[in-house]
DNA sequence: ATGAAAGCGCTAACAA
DNA sequence: TTGTTAGCGCTTTCAT
């Protein structure tokens, strides 16, 4: 059972500047004597001391606490985006507090403000609604927040997310490319800024390749989860009921609806379809497809978001401009061979590319 | 930008305790007049007031703050078992601190040291060694700690984990019986007392079978990553190198380097081959095959770790019984009909069952 | 029905 | 080189 300043300070008869002075190793740089160290230090090696972080944070007004408010912590993208600001504040010395909000902006509210009374030095939150927390977090108030995930426009807060745009372009262009001139954008939550920067870089892609008619390819729907992405890909199959040759999933969601409908309705998954998806996952290396995945990189846009946390921007009235951060291609499968399934199955080198490099760990 | 208690009592002239009371709704409790409730409420509408949480917990010698210590909060077992727990604690007016370790013991020791620094009022840890904090935690620590998902045997905590062995006797079973009279269990990480749990099931049902060479078909390697499951497929697959008929994994990872592995050396993960699998995943709906998986319930894992760190134990010399909480086997595609095969695909019923039953969101 | 005051453990400013 | 003190905002006990 660890002793207060005080107490050592009484035990050993000093006063507690002295024992914090020790306590601290500012020992030499006070010139403490080295009888008068030893003794404390022997007191601490043998009772133990520990900050009361309530007190600290009482007298000092400042918690070393940082508050994390995401949509879905089991969604593997914020469940490794908390891994790495986890990191990186243990490394400051700073605590995460996480909180899900399941998308519901009542509990967004609630979450924000829960975190705010627990006195979070600042805030980083991944929004499921146009931001404004001036009403639950009080006028003044000297807390930084800022967003990520969800580049709201027009946001009073420093933001951070990733190119989706761009990488959505790539995504397109290279589906475009490899699986013919049409494919089908499976679009959930429609409204998010992200979601929408996505549905832009779609629309370029197919632009660049004369698709001029894209509107018709984005099934839109407002849930993000399994279901959704089921309908969607009804919608998309039509009438005939034939399997596209490729389609493009706004989430990983989306695309376990779509595959486990995309089975109902045509027997399987077309080994010729191609897939493309937001969010890389290693499990996408199950399906037996050529699959094209988007990754964020997660620990890109911890980084930049704790600083902006960090550089406490006098909370300005014009907010620093946005931060994109860039997306990565991820390639899995093999363009589909269709020489090779009318020769049947071969077991030779070609073969051999199918899933070609270590599994990383 | 809300006022403390003594500002609103300076601010309207009554005293600490009457503001407080109104604050707290006991004001008709105490009898305190109306007008005095009128003027205070109406101050606190105005301003707001929200408790200054450090000096609370200075004050009550309580944080109402929980600890979690995970391995990996990436794993999707963990991220969901933290939702569950951080749920349950919102609703109880609790919060929830979150580290990872990385399965590293000594980053264990730090987050738990850290976690103890910040004075939490008890602490969940899914631990990655023989739990023993009483140095790091101070010898009568009144603080509480239940460890989850691994228990250690002779462990001075309370523990609450899964009913590994009989999910994994149940899984083996169930594969023996599918995929005939052998199965391989590709086990990182044997030294793990739940995954020993798996071993044993695994056995048991082995021998239930007459498999009575069962030891010759757990493969072992320490790591619990992608790159163990990659070996671990390699011995299993053996000398002729032909694909297995089926083949149990102790977690993703294992699955996922096996999976790799398989498509590497096989070319294909054969339509044929069972996948047995520990830890339930939606995306294991993307694998074409037969895979049966053992969910865990994070839900009732997180409600009886609340509880039990809640009870307060005394932390009484011999720690109360380990909590089992019973999985579930999960039945993912069909049984492989070898006759479908030789007919060739058919769009008919026997099809439409590939898949059947709505995706759930 | 309302008020006064002590003290939780820490830090910072000032003293000696 | 070491000591003293005044709070930080809250809760609790004891007075009115």
């Amino acid at each position: 059972m660890p002793k207060s300043i005080e107490e050592i300070a009484r035990d050993t008869g000093f006063s507690v500047t002295t024992i914090k002075l020790v306590a601290n190793g500012q020992a030499k740089k006070y010139r403490i004597s080295a009888s008068t160290q030893q003794v404390v230090e022997d007191y601490i090696r043998r009772y133990g001391y520990v900050v009361n972080h309530a007190a600290r944070s009482l007298r000092l007004r400042r918690t070393d606490t940082i508050g994390l408010v995401v949509p879905d912590i089991s969604n593997a993208f914020f469940a490794r985006l908390m891994g790495e600001l986890e990191r990186l504040c243990r490394s400051r010395g700073l605590v995460l507090l996480t909180a899900s909000t399941y998308e519901d902006p009542a509990q967004e509210d609630l979450a924000v403000r829960s975190l705010w009374a627990r006195g979070v030095d600042g805030m980083i939150v991944a929004p499921c609604q146009q931001p404004n927390y001036s009403g639950v977090v009080g006028r003044k108030a000297r807390l930084g927040v800022v967003i990520i995930d969800r580049p709201y426009a027009g946001s009073r807060y420093a933001t951070i997310a990733s190119d989706n745009f761009t990488g959505s372009l790539q995504l397109t262009r290279e589906i475009l490319k490899e699986g013919g001139a049409r494919t089908a954008f499976l679009c959930a939550n429609p409204e998010s800024p992200s979601i929408a920067d996505r549905i832009r870089g779609f629309s370029a892609a197919c632009l660049e390749e004369g698709v001029s008619e894209w509107r018709d390819l984005v099934f839109r729907t407002p849930e993000d989860d399994v279901s959704s992405g089921a309908k969607l890909l009804d919608r998309a199959l039509g009438r005939d009921g034939d399997a596209p040759a490729s389609f493009i999933c706004s989430s990983l969601l989306v695309l376990e609806g779509a595959t486990h409908q995309l089975k109902r309705r045509v027997g399987r998954i077309p080994a010729e379809t191609i897939i493309g998806t937001f969010d890389d996952h290693p499990m996408l290396d199950f399906l037996p497809n050529r699959v094209l995945s988007v990754r964020q990189n997660e620990a890109a846009l911890a980084a930049a978001a704790l600083e902006r946390l960090l550089e406490r921007h006098g909370l300005a009235d014009p907010p620093p401009p946005p931060i994109a951060v860039a997306c990565e291609l991820v390639r899995r499968g093999r363009p589909f061979d269709h020489a090779a399934v009318l020769q049947g199955p071969k077991q030779d080198a070609a073969v051999q590319e199918t899933a070609d490099g270590e599994p990383s760990a």
